[in-house]
RNA sequence: GCGCCAGUAGCUCAGUUGGCAGAGCAGCUGAUUCUUAAUCAGCGGGUCGUAGGUUCGAGUCCUAUCUGGCGUACCA
């Protein structure tokens, strides 16, 4: 009957994990530790008929003929056919492999190869061996995965689908190391530099910002690598180049990352000129080396990267593309109206500045017809704090950007190494920053002061490496060229603790009052508990807790089923997590969907405050944070009585082990004297916990 | 942020005016010693993104919400 088949239990998982099981029951290692191919699939390809091979891949395609065999194996560089015959195998072996490997299964396989009928390359298999079972079945096999966003969040399924995936990843990983070898070819070193910045500097944009716990002090994550890179041009590291991991806190879309990379290099005595021409021969090698070819496609245009690049400044550019020359422009206002004499539409032009005005009007009318490659010259000294000012004209800077197939692929210009004329364009974007643009640059002293102990006269150089890549690969968008791509997880992005703890800059009284109703019931907080926490000591622990805040409650005259239940549920996913700094976001995020009174939820938050980088600010926040603390050192002054007793623990002798630090180390003796906050000397609240866990000692046992 | 679109079986997709939720692949049982998305016969498989609502009846209509795409604005 259908009971018996596995195949009615609707789900393919099942039937794998019962084949998983066989294998096992038959003493078969579905598991092994090891394989040792003579070939990878790509090697074992380029083999002729009748060589012998070893070599392992993952199972793709299966046709079974009766007697004969049919299956595709795979690897990251090829795949190739292989063949099982009943006959050579033998009977066993071979009804093993029908009844065992299922797609998606990695195999090893031993034979000569020959050419089928048909003409396929395939292996002959003498012999195979089982490599690692595959407990879902893999994407259709024809479609493939298509799915865009599954794409994204199971690379690995991609990957394992799609063609065009590995070899992507693949350019990406070959086009770095070309870069990197040209570079070390050249007299350059790498380095690496701090992520974890205290000024975001080297760029004008929006930095992450995080929070240092051990230094208790505000930290970003690096925009750009080019203050630290400059400060080694400072100690002496002539050529230096680094592979930067940057981030931005800026939005998200096709073009732009969150978290993406920039080569950025430096040479010292080199202007941008000089940098112009390194360049050209850079980017021509690395293309000839990828391509084989200086002409590429590129969606609809080809990019033809032979010749000598053409160089224009801002001006040329704006004037051929819009008659509009923007040097007879001194102010905003009167360029403002010229660009709307001729019809060109700028969003938000009026609050534009010159700068930027000048820096939109390009993107409007100029960049998107630059498909070949063009060195674009003559950049406002305004949206270039870092760069050395002209020597002719003062307006404009030594800088130069690389433009392909309308995408600014290279920023770079002679740097500037006047510490006096830096100090100022900081001053000039501090002003700007003040006045509301907040991508200005920030005063960065201690990079001034490395500028004052002399750097020479030199030329910087930045690529992102993602859109890079992504013009080379023709993709559409920059997250088809990073492999894990930052998804906002399923089921709902946790929102910042501090906007978790909504309410929470009310004063103490007034929040407390306003708590009469938890938001759930004591009832489902003990069921929550007993989904939630599976270990006995937890489970005590949050009782005690619960039983603890009654009491405090009852004491300060507050609602004693709200902070009991509070004690109940605060740890719940402390079992799950085991993370005593991260725990709690869980408990916070099932007690928001259970429904719970948002400062219930807050003070669940805060007391684990110190992990979290919150704050605590009501007495509820206070009393749940104290109380959950002394638990764990009442609870241990009972195991050291004779007769493990709550009954024989004395108030006094739980005050005296407060002192001593080696007796219940776990409990942090700062949190017990929390009770403060609320008004409670040590002596008592140490009364009134001991109390409260003796009325449930059977309980906890205890 | 805003606007438009999408989400149905493991995968790729149908689903009419609101009327019993479908196909192919994958899986299971069997046939098959040269297949190429093998083929043939049979079987099983669903929280229609989630939560509400309208209705005798909702995959379909309404509301909210989640995830994603594309466009738009700012940043590379």
């Amino acid at each position: 009957m259908t009971q018996n088949n596995p195949s009615s239990k609707n789900d393919q998982r099942a039937v794998r994990l019962e084949k998983l099981q066989k294998m096992r029951d038959e003493g078969t290692q579905p598991f092994p530790d090891r394989y040792e191919c003579t070939h990878d699939i790509k090697a074992a390809c380029d083999l002729k008929p009748g060589d012998t091979v070893r070599t392992a891949g993952r199972i793709m395609l299966s046709r079974n003929m009766g007697k004969l065999t049919f299956a595709h194996i795979q690897d990251l560089g090829a795949k190739i056919q292989v063949c099982l015959q009943r006959d050579l195998v033998g009977a066993e072996a071979y009804k093993w492999f029908g009844k065992m490997a299922d797609i998606g299964d990695f195999v090893g396989v031993e034979g000569e190869i020959f050419h089928t009928k048909t003409g396929e390359l395939t292996i002959r298999v003498k012999d195979y061996i089982f490599l690692s079972k595959s407990l879902h079945p893999l994407p259709e096999k024809w479609h493939g995965l298509v799915d865009i966003e599954a794409c994204w969040r199971q690379r690995y399924l991609d990957l394992i689908m799609n063609d065009e995936t590995r070899k992507r990843f693949l350019f990406r990983s070959k086009l770095i190391s070309t870069m990197r070898r040209f570079l070390d070819d050249n007299g350059f070193v790498e380095v690496e530099t701090p992520i974890i910045q205290t000024k975001p500097s080297g760029a004008r944009a929006r930095p992450f910002i995080t929070h240092h716990n051990s230094l208790d002090m505000v930290a970003y994550l690096r925009i750009a690598p080019e203050t630290y890179l400059k400060r080694l041009i400072v100690g002496g590291f002539n050529r230096v180049y680094e592979f930067a991991r940057c981030f931005r806190n800026e939005g998200m879309d096709p073009s732009h990352l969150q978290d993406f990379t920039m080569l950025e290099y430096y040479s010292a005595y080199w202007n941008y000129e000089d940098n112009i021409a390194f360049t050209q021969k850079f980017v021509k090698y690395i293309i000839g080396e990828l391509f084989g070819t200086l002409k590429i496609r590129c969606g609809e245009n080809e990019i033809n990267f032979d010749g000598e690049w053409p160089r224009m400044s801002f001006r040329e550019l704006i004037l051929r593309d819009s008659g509009i020359d923007i040097a007879e422009f001194e102010a905003a206002e009167p360029m403002c109206a010229a660009i709307k004499a001729r019809g060109i539409e700028i969003e938000s032009i009026d609050e534009l500045n010159i700068a930027a005005l000048t820096d939109q009007l390009y993107k409007k009318v100029s960049q998107p017809k630059l498909i070949d490659p063009l060195f674009l010259t003559g950049h406002p000294i305004e949206l270039s704090p870092l760069a050395r000012c002209n020597d002719e004209n003062a307006k404009i800077t030594d800088r130069f950007q690389l433009v392909i197939n309308g995408w600014e692929v290279v920023n770079a210009y002679s740097e500037l190494i006047d510490p006096i004329d830096q100090c100022r364009r900081f001053e000039d974007q501090a002003r700007m920053k003040e006045e509301g643009d907040d991508e200005a640059m920030p005063m960065d002293e201690d990079y001034l002061t490395a500028m004052e102990y002399g750097m020479p006269p030199n030329s910087g150089w930045g690529m992102g490496i993602d859109r890079f890549v992504s013009l080379l690969t023709d993709s559409a968008n920059l997250r088809d060229v990073v492999l894990f791509p930052l998804m906002k997880p399923v089921g709902g992005a946790k929102p910042a603790p501090k906007q978790a703890a909504t309410g929470s800059g009310a004063p103490k009284a007034e929040a407390d009052e306003k708590i009469d109703d938890a938001g759930i019931t004591r009832e489902r907080a003990l069921e929550l508990l007993s989904q939630n926490v599976t270990g006995k000591v937890l489970r005590c622990h949050s009782l005690a807790s619960g039983a603890v805040m009654k009491a405090l409650a009852e004491r300060l005259g507050r609602n004693p089923q709200v902070w009991e239940i509070a004690g109940i549920v605060h740890d719940l996913d402390f079992d799950r997590v085991q993370d005593e700094d991260r725990h709690t976001l869980e408990t916070a995020e099932i007690l928001r969907k259970e429904g719970a009174h948002p400062a219930l939820v807050q003070a669940v938050l805060a007391h684990n405050a110190e992990g979290l980088g919150l704050e605590r600010k009501t007495e509820f926040d206070f009393a749940l944070t104290c109380c959950e603390s002394i638990t764990g050192l009442i609870a241990a002054t009972a195991l050291i009585m004779p007769d493990k007793k709550l009954a024989s623990v004395k108030a006094k002798s739980v005050v005296k082990r407060m002192k001593k630090k080696d007796f219940a180390r776990k409990v942090n003796r700062d949190l017990v004297l929390l009770c403060e906050e609320v008004g409670l000397s040590l002596e008592e609240f140490a009364a009134l916990g001991l109390k409260a866990m003796q009325s449930i000692s059977d309980d906890l046992g205890l």
